[in-house]
DNA sequence: CGCCTCATTGATCGTTGTCAAGCCGGGTGG
DNA sequence: CCACCCGGCTTGACAACGATCAATGAGGCG
């Protein structure tokens, strides 16, 4: 279960390879700043809890520091449809800006760390900081092309290579900063939340896997994953 | 081809059923106010003519009036992909706020009437004026909830019931105004376009809109479509 | 009137979903 | 320490759906 820490911007930021992109890297305001109450508490998850659920109030934004979060809704006919994964850097609830609630389910898929902000004074601070102003403006738009070209990918790429494609970017996201060689690392989320995400069923995930390690494209082990030629990966998957 | 206009912001927005959603609608600086230059030029484009292309320099935010206008890309593989249909009230290029230049192509898929604006001019002019920032960032959110939302529904939903839903949608982005009863319109894009869009062949969408129409869900005929039943196409498609 | 594009319909093939069974690894308790 | 159990993953057989290929039909426009 879900619990509490000291709230403050977590130390272990200092060594966070995702600190240039990352809102707690930016000039920002905390509790001994000049907008105290922005930063409102680091939380630990495990996988499975819940961060938000769908048609609460909207007031927080959540960044994540450590682990993945999907996004999730439920349809009418039950199906369980995962829209997206929060890696390391991302904020989570973006997609609530300009409403009053939430409208998916935000849960945990692997032992995360996650620090709370406040939107609406993350907003205000945005009128007197032009450079936090642009900083959100930015990740907004790296948000919209990030969901627009997944759409791409999703529509215009057959199984096996959005498959691929998928794998190429958690690694590009989760290591940004690694070296072309270390091409491995491991799945902060399960096969089957996966397959909701590709929208294809744990058996066709299955399948296309064992294809891509017999093209030696692609080797799961467990839950680490191994990319021997990323290369010719990337040339298959490219825009 | 396109053809210019004096640049101005269109009369004809007092009688748009979209104005209080619409960029246009807001407390604009216009060329008299202070922040001339924002509004930049109203354009008239024929459905096929090209708002932008991927990897041009993004300077330019564009509000449609009239008509439609669609954002695609081409994969490596040479399929064509729509990501998105942006109706008289959407800003199409939002997707490269943050970016140097846009990363799709944006087509006109109808006659369609379009005010251009400078992007950062109106950054600027939003540090002044917190309500047109409050009405971008509500726009934003708008649009990415959509995404989302879109998204669950291409993956939750069988084709039928899929192409249903963007009938509806699209009736409803049209004539937010419309009564209940006036459950028709004219389509402002090609049947080929609908089918990028969902993912699925012309063919497979001329199949399901038999299906639909034996139903007595939807009705297409040429360019003209008619939702005879509503409540129980809504009921169907919720989420 | 005839061309040209787009939309429809039909027949066949391939991929994925479905259902069912077996497998593997982690965790528990004896 | 080992046997067991359970959930998630994998594999196989079959059915269903959409893609493909091919042919026909319907408007729009010169």
């Amino acid at each position: 279960m879900m619990t509490f820490q000291k709230p403050s911007i977590p130390a272990d930021c200092v060594r966070c390879s995702r600190r240039a992109d990352c809102l707690l890297g930016q000039h920002l305001p905390d509790e001994q700043g000049d907008c105290a109450g922005v930063v409102q508490r680091q939380l630990r998850y495990d996988a499975g809890d819940v961060l938000f659920r769908r048609a609460t109030t909207f007031r927080s934004l959540f960044v994540v520091c450590e682990g993945a979060v999907k996004t999730q809704r439920v349809t009418a006919a039950g199906d369980l449809v995962v829209t997206g994964f929060c890696l390391p850097g991302d904020i989570v609830g973006f997609e609530a800006l300009g409403s009053a609630e939430h409208d998916y389910d935000a849960v945990a898929t692997a032992a995360s760390r996650v620090v709370r902000f406040d939107v609406a004074r993350l907003l205000e601070t945005c009128s007197d900081k032009p450079t936090l102003y642009g900083w959100v403006i930015g990740r907004i738009g790296h948000l919209l092309r990030r969901k627009d070209v997944d759409q791409t990918w999703a529509k215009g790429l057959p199984t096996d290579e959005r498959i691929l494609r998928f794998f190429l970017d958690l690694h590009e996201r989760m290591r940004p900063d690694a070296a072309e060689r270390s091409i491995e690392g491991e799945l902060p989320m399960r096969k089957q939340d996966i397959a909701h995400y590709l929208n294809i069923t744990p058996e066709t995930l299955s399948r296309n896997l064992t294809v891509l390690r017999r093209k030696q494209l692609l080797l799961i082990k467990r839950s680490r994953y191994a990319l021997p030629n990323v290369e010719q990966a990337r040339l298959i998957t490219q825009l």
